[in-house]
DNA sequence: CACATGATCGCCT
DNA sequence: GGCGATCATGTGG
């Protein structure tokens, strides 16, 4: 067990709430794209000192690998940091931006293709702050993420999951991706979803 | 409302 | 030594 930082209790999920489909490892496995899309509408959901805190994804990015220029394995960088990108996919990979925030990341693919979904925004259950995890920084810093969860494999651990919702399909929207202005022609394509209806997007 | 800035550190050149 | 897959706060129009 990783025993770092609590998540916000208003994040507190009932468990018998959580009873959703999980995805399988299948799921992750397939394009990077697909996921991202996939994700939106899913709930993300950790478990810390017996009790669960989450929310429903709302808002993703994906992130294509080593001819990506935006992605962290472009080119194929391979450092200790970015390892958990080349792992199977159902990984997840956490960095610190800026010095202080971290991004959560869904690993896609298979075991030594470096691809992976960015998760950039959630919303909490009735009663939590709508925008309280309105971008992918204050997403983990909710929910209590940080690189000491880098490399935990989503389909084998207990303590983070995510879970595929039954209810309605939300309305995918897409976009370019944000904060990549460095990224040459890929700054252009088309890698962000989101949920059009939600009001926990980022701006 | 639209910028502009500071915080803070690991990775890359 | 520069800058980033960010965010909160401050300024000015």
């Amino acid at each position: 067990m990783i025993a770092n930082k609590r998540p916000d209790s208003r994040l507190a999920l009932d468990p018998a709430g959580l009873r959703l489909a999980e995805p399988s490892r299948a799921f992750f496995r397939r394009a990077t794209v697909a996921v991202a899309r996939g994700l939106v509408g899913a709930w993300i959901a950790r478990r810390w000192r017996g009790r669960w805190y989450g929310g429903r994804i709302v808002e993703t990015e994906a992130y294509l690998g080593a001819g990506d220029r935006a992605a962290h394995s472009w080119a194929g960088r391979r450092t200790t940091r970015v390892e958990p990108m080349y792992a199977d996919g159902g990984h997840l990979y956490v960095f610190l931006v800026y010095g202080m925030h971290h991004c959560a990341n869904v690993v896609t693919r298979r075991e030594g293709e470096p691809e992976a979904v960015l998760l950039r925004a959630a919303e909490g259950p009735a009663g939590a702050p709508v925008r309280l995890m309105a971008g992918p920084g204050k997403l983990c810093s909710a929910l209590g993420i940080t690189t000491a969860h880098s490399g935990l494999d989503l389909a084998a651990e207990k303590s983070i999951r995510i879970f595929r919702s039954r209810s309605r399909r939300p309305r995918i929207l897409s976009s370019s991706r944000i904060g990549i202005d460095y990224a040459g022609d890929a700054k252009n394509w088309p890698l962000r979803f989101f949920d059009g209806d939600s009001e926990a997007v980022s701006r």
